[in-house]
DNA sequence: CTGCCTGCAAACTCTTTGCACGAAT
DNA sequence: ATTCGTGCAAAGAGTTTGCAGGCAG
């Protein structure tokens, strides 16, 4: 279980379990898709309704550095998040330019080529991401896409 | 020679060509590495004194929509941008953590998993970018790296 | 002449941070 | 009791935009 997890986490490195942290992360695991840290931050007080912007931002980086967050940069400004439920890395993103929509999907080369390149610059891969960008081509059919959304 | 092509694509968009944005052209070509819009600035205002702040982010992206200049997004808060010479898309960057230099390298599968990909989530692709994140092994191992500058 | 372009500065968006209070250990 | 964590609001970075005047076509 990854609440368990988290607190593992955070004893380990000698952060404190409050009250505002668990609220984040329940509110974390609630999320089905893709979520930003305004988004979190909504739920979150659905559940603590003292939970601060600046919480939610401080404890962001913990999640994601103890790997049961994944942070998406899609360079649209804001960035995602998603939990790392199933999935691991070696997901490449792929984001529908109408439907502002991303999807996960499976790109196991990745880190092959994240080591081979690397190994001939003198470099050890930390991370890759490999992203592509696409138009609905229902949207371009119809003129209307149900995924739709802003 | 790229400098006709941006006449062309402006005349052909009827859009105006103007001193300023023939020195942020000239400027962008003068620049050997990735560039950012602040160091474009500079380099801009050494040619024409006038360029403003404004004008060179009003011009970028007319430069990136008319293929002269790629628009490269290492989720560092700034963008960074190169100009097309030889190379055209089916490109990596590398980016070294300690350095913060980008390196461009060919990743010829990049077209062909973003179509793939694209046409079973009902998608037409429309570009597709794969960056590795790595640590510099001189750093590590001798404390110092030549590349270091910020 | 007409209307697109421009510089300036203010506005914007997302995120980070200083401070004094409050709560976890 | 100590510290670390918190909310608030202000600051910060990079980019965008409203406006009045300027220049290309």
């Amino acid at each position: 279980m990854q609440r368990q997890q988290f607190k593992s986490f955070l004893a380990q490195k000698g952060l404190r379990v409050t009250n505002q942290r668990l609220a984040i992360l329940e509110a974390a695991f609630g999320q089905q898709e893709h979520f930003t840290a305004e988004q979190l931050l909504d739920q979150a007080r659905r559940i603590d309704d003292s939970v601060s912007r600046a919480t939610v931002y401080r404890t962001l980086p913990i999640m994601t550095e103890s790997a049961i967050l994944r942070e998406i940069d899609i360079g649209t400004g804001e960035k995602f998040y998603r939990h790392t439920a199933n999935n691991q890395s070696q997901m490449a993103q792929v984001v529908c330019l109408d439907c502002d929509r991303i999807f996960e999907i499976s790109a196991p080369f990745m880190d092959w080529y994240g080591s081979t390149v690397s190994a001939k610059l003198g470099l050890t891969p930390v991370s890759q991401r490999l992203q592509v960008s696409a138009h609905c081509n229902t949207l371009r059919d119809t003129g209307t896409c149900r995924h739709r959304s802003r």
